[in-house]
DNA sequence: TAGTGGTCTAGACCACCGT
DNA sequence: CGGTGGTCTAGACCACTAA
């Protein structure tokens, strides 16, 4: 295949459509890869084909699928492993289980966390609305107080680029950390891409969040963006954190996307921070 | 030079003593252009070394170098420039000025910001005790308060790493975002390193504190990590920042270390959120 | 032992920048 | 134009994993 000219598929693979052309080839050619993971024609959890059976496939170098696949694994929609393979990367994986959980115990890593090595999140099947596990050395405990589809709020519908009115689900939840009520999720999804999330569902259901939506829904959270502001708790949410109205809380509003950016989640949670804290590394 | 053994010097560098053998090559390079950089041999703003100038320095290929380089480009130690050079990472380039920098007024990037291109800050000098500038969109004004000497509290000294009781200076400084006073810095810094540090040298800077950290004390920023809980205003933070005591505020401790993990600053940012938000991107 | 990802090389050519 | 980083290739060898 000639060096940065547009990349003409073959017989093997989807055309690629409304692509920048003169991308650089591996970025044609992760943007191939890419499309056949959204489509889930590799999934999660399982191995993509190898960097040689690729480049035959693309007709490249190796290398050159090397350094796409070097980009999705940056992106963390994959993972390499040494001597196995590369794998779709999935929420159901212990290493990447509660990638989006930012809160921490106090007490834990007092340093710099760097690589810390999670003690492998061992799951216990909980009683009816409730799944306790290890994450991080903390036991983790989540319990669902409310499921219902409902038209969405001006507010919700916007965020998730829905027309107006349009159904989606939401989820309210409590997370026990440490035996400690800590946060009180409310959580809106689309209810297209969701039609058989139910209470039920989510009751029987003994595992991260993200990993049902993906296991049983085929949708993948790539990357979320989180704005956190300090709020008086309302009412409401103090009674079910059983703290007093109008203590400090963390407010952190989360939009999640999957592929192509499409924004398939908004989750507010409200967190005590008596005995945890919102952890973040900049750099 | 053989694949995977040990690196031998040649005459051009210092030796590689404590690192860990048998790390690929180019880790090998990354670490004698790391200990370059942090022995001010290549300065902030200034180009490294070309490529192939280092490749035929340190004997191995040019792809081996560039390996090398893409970490520590990624590491943020360096920027590169195509058509020009590589360059020592700077707080006073405008790309990376405020990188540390989390809090957004609402009503900035209603989605995803992406890659947002800041509109270049350009800097105005302001009265004493202030810089008044432009960064993101908002107008930024820094104001000294204080700046003095002082043993520092256990609890700084640990974190610090410092002995117990040893030297540190203290910076409090008030950071008004679009006119009102939104963040009370308690900077604590180690007072060795720092040793010229007075309230009239910061006074009379217009700029970031890191950049003048980096210009004035060879002082790199290079990493943190922050630690983020709700509380109530305390009085004496409450006044300053025009609130009514108890108000819920963001209180935001954060390390940051230079080179070789050293931890050179512990901050403590007392942050209103009534009109701005913590931002943070998950992936 | 065969297959996978990881490292290293050498060389070609391209895109971009300043002079 | 010459020099810099950016892309692509082809091939060799290493390290790890599983059968």
């Amino acid at each position: 295949m000639a060096s940065t000219v547009a990349y003409t598929p073959d017989e093997t693979d989807a055309v690629p459509q409304a692509e920048p052309r003169f991308a650089p080839l591996y970025r044609q050619i992760k943007s191939l890869i890419t499309k056949r993971l959204q489509a889930g024609d590799w999934k999660p959890g399982e191995p993509i084909p190898s960097e040689t059976e690729l480049a035959s496939r693309y007709k490249v170098s190796q290398g050159t699928v090397r350094k796409a696949i070097d980009e999705l694994a940056a992106d963390n929609l994959v993972v390499r492993k040494q001597g196995r393979g590369t794998f779709v990367s999935s929420h159901l994986e212990v290493r990447t289980q509660f990638r989006f959980l930012r809160l921490r115990p106090d007490e834990y890593g007092q340093d710099d966390v760097s690589d810390a090595g999670a003690p492998g999140g061992e799951f216990q099947r909980g009683a009816v609305s409730s799944a306790g596990r290890s994450v991080q050395g903390q036991v983790l405990r989540s319990q669902v107080l409310e499921c219902r589809r409902m038209r969405a709020p001006a507010e919700i519908a916007r965020v998730l680029q829905l027309r107006s009115g349009e159904t989606v689900v939401q989820v309210r939840r409590l997370l026990d950390l440490e035996g400690q009520p800590t946060v009180l999720d409310e959580i809106w999804l689309p209810g297209a891409r969701f039609r058989g999330l139910t209470a039920e569902r989510l009751a029987n259901y003994s595992g991260p969040f993200y990993a049902l939506l993906e296991t049983e829904f085929g949708t993948r959270m790539i990357r979320a963006s989180e704005r956190i502001k300090a709020v008086a708790a309302p009412a409401e949410v103090a009674r079910v954190l059983h703290l007093k109205a109008g203590v400090p809380l963390l407010r952190v509003d989360r939009v999640s996307v999957t592929y192509e950016d499409q924004p398939v989640e908004f989750r507010r949670g409200w967190c005590t921070t008596e005995r945890h804290h919102y952890f973040n590394e900049l750099s």
